[in-house]
DNA sequence: AGTATTATGACATCGAGTGTCATAACCAGT
DNA sequence: ACTGGTTATGACACTCGATGTCATAATACT
């Protein structure tokens, strides 16, 4: 028994008696297997739906890092969450499916403040950088929340409005909500030119008016 | 026994032993009362430290819908949450306690999530009506969930700078994320006034332009 | 007083999650 | 193939939050 048998199985019994009106018990008979052994695949119930979302932020993180510093900081979290999302064709119909219980079962939807925090800090990390402050400081913060807020709504929406895609949600939602950042990067970006040398903040130069 | 004593002594206890490590046993028992009678005064355990978050958020609705049409969305939004998150200088210490449990307790923070969306619904409310579009379309949704990231992120910047004001971080944070959401309530206004005669669109007649 | 209503308490039960221990499966090395 | 050690599994007991049920105590109404 696999942990993505085990997934598969319960998945399925979710989609047939709901989330809440399955147990753990049913999940681990249907799979013959003990109760006990599906809390060692799972450390929760709700950890069969998230399934592997914290590996899955290394990519977000490695991703923000190689976007060339020239780029803007809200175009680089717009491009680089658009592109985190995107789903192989071949898994879009779970990924609906997992999404949907995400955004509407109640332990799910409360349990989700958990597994977005790691999110929200992959991008604050980012966003401070950018801005010059640490990343648990106030501005990073912000803009952190506020495109997982845009993300989020995004995600309803397309759970909603059946035939949307996906990625025209989440570029529309971040390219509303990231829009207002762009003064604060400029003025991040200019007090960090003053205080070091050219050249001393890697590839840089020449990105704007300031210049 | 008061459902208000019952919180004091609740609060007392996840004070003195953490709220994961008090059981609603200890609470019931240090009250004098029975566990089941516990449960008629709170829905759950969570909700001893919500206290009475739902009634409350129905000022702001009304205080959002006393803003003149001609404030700015942005500015409506931030000037009402400001002062929605106003506290008596006589609750401030409770007030801390309590948002200090809910913003770092994981239990609370997951429920958290729940809380919150009703609050959400309100702004997105008010944003919709601005935008000229139904509060659940992906725009106020976006606009919504901003302000809650960036409200948050404030509470958690007040708890973490002792001696810093609520209000200012809450306007600073509002101030910065709600700066780029001008641009589409100016065309949302535009469109409306050309759609429909002037005055027409003051609270809520012709929402749309169907007409 | 007497009666209806409501609040409380004493059960019992469910379901998630955890700790513990015995045993079964597996994988070396010889 | 046998042995010894590691790891996976299962059986069991237990905690704790939450809910349902029913009897009784407190209260209000007339």
């Amino acid at each position: 028994m696999s942990r993505d048998e085990l997934e598969r199985i319960a998945f399925d019994l979710f989609a047939r008696r709901g989330f809440s009106e399955t147990t753990v018990d049913m999940v681990a008979d249907e799979a013959g297997v003990a109760r006990r052994t599906f809390f060692r695949y799972f450390h929760s119930k709700n950890d069969v739906v998230w399934g592997s979302f914290d590996e899955h932020l290394d990519k977000l993180r490695a991703r923000l890092a190689s976007v060339p510093a020239r780029t803007a900081l809200a175009e680089a979290l717009r491009v680089c969450i658009v592109e985190f999302n995107q789903v192989p064709p071949a898994e879009l119909r779970r990924h609906r499916k997992r999404m949907q219980l995400i955004l509407t079962v109640p332990e799910l939807q409360a349990d989700s403040a958990l597994r977005y925090s790691a999110w929200k800090d992959v991008v604050a990390e980012f966003a401070g950088a950018r801005l010059g402050e640490p990343s648990g400081s106030l501005r990073p913060q912000v803009v952190a929340r506020c495109a997982l807020g845009a993300a989020i709504a995004a995600y309803e929406h397309w759970l909603a409005s059946p035939g949307s895609a996906l990625t025209s949600a989440l570029d529309e939602a971040l390219r509303f909500c990231l829009s207002g950042f762009a003064g604060a990067e400029r003025e991040a970006t200019r007090r960090s030119r003053t205080a070091a040398p050219a050249g001393a903040r890697g590839r840089r130069e020449g990105r704007g008016p300031a210049g």
